[in-house]
DNA sequence: GTTAGTGCAAATCGTTTGCACGGTT
DNA sequence: AACCGTGCAAACGATTTGCACTAAC
């Protein structure tokens, strides 16, 4: 079985489970997610669902909706750009953070054991009942400082 | 001096070098953000300035340019709730991150040593050049926790 | 057949902008 | 006097919602 298979099950559990019903729509946006590794705005989304399932009649309301749902689920994650508003991507099997450049606004993930074992001690600290985090770090990527010295 | 008045020397200053002008929004605003310690909302400012200084007319417009000016001026930093839009807060003496209460909404600062160190190695790895952060730790504070149990 | 999901357009919310007037330098 | 800052309202972009219709169960 294939992670995918696996996802889709899961998904349909989670479905049924809150009495939801499984559309195309819903597979579509899951899939094109899963096969498009990367992080995606709700538009660009469509975008690219319209572009490969021409003949999908699929509205952007529709995205929002299960892009909502998905990540209530927590098969997909999101990335907030402040008011330029959010990216989504598939859930990766292991977590991951993000080095965000403020240049070209490529994202560059990452991940740490020490940041994660950190959060859960201050957590413990405060009583706090984590159900996530965020942690964006924000700079110039490698490449833009490249760029900016052959400018 | 106060602390109060060295800041506002030093935001008169930042004006200055740049041709910009000292109004008395820009007192005001930067004085309700250095009294009330707390986070706001463009909105929530604007109400309490308002309440505070009920002659003063100054709309909205105003609340989010200056902000935006303080917050170049590392004088102000704000933090992202995604499309809810941002909250501000006077720059304290010392950096922190946040714990975010998904149930009451309220922030609960925090600094700790060991991630701020960290941030900086994982910027290395990556020859990023970092300009700053967010961290926030997603959950329910130990009030809301103890709310559910009395209801 | 019942109920939830959909597309569409209108509505909403946070934020930005154009403009004529007023205040700071 | 020159020029920036202001309030106001309109514009904007991302997201949400109401509704009649359609599809999943």
């Amino acid at each position: 079985m294939t992670e995918y298979e696996r996802v889709l099950i899961s998904f349909k559990e989670i479905l049924k489970e809150n009495g939801l019903k499984f559309t195309t729509q819903r597979e579509i946006i899951l899939k094109t997610l899963y096969q498009n590794s990367g992080h995606f705005t709700p538009e660009e989304l469509l975008s690219l669902i319209k572009e490969s399932y021409p003949t999908l009649t699929i509205g952007i309301a529709t995205i929002y909706r299960t892009l909502g749902l998905l990540e209530k689920s927590n098969i997909i994650e999101s990335i907030s750009f402040g008011a330029k508003g959010k990216k989504y991507e598939f859930g990766t099997k292991e977590h991951h953070d993000h080095l965000v450049c403020l240049e070209c606004e490529k994202l560059i993930e990452f991940y740490d054991d020490t940041i994660e074992r950190q959060q859960e001690v201050i957590s413990q600290k405060f009583n706090f009942k984590m159900t996530g985090h965020s942690m964006n770090i924000f700079g110039i990527c490698q490449e833009c400082q490249d760029k900016k010295y052959k400018k």
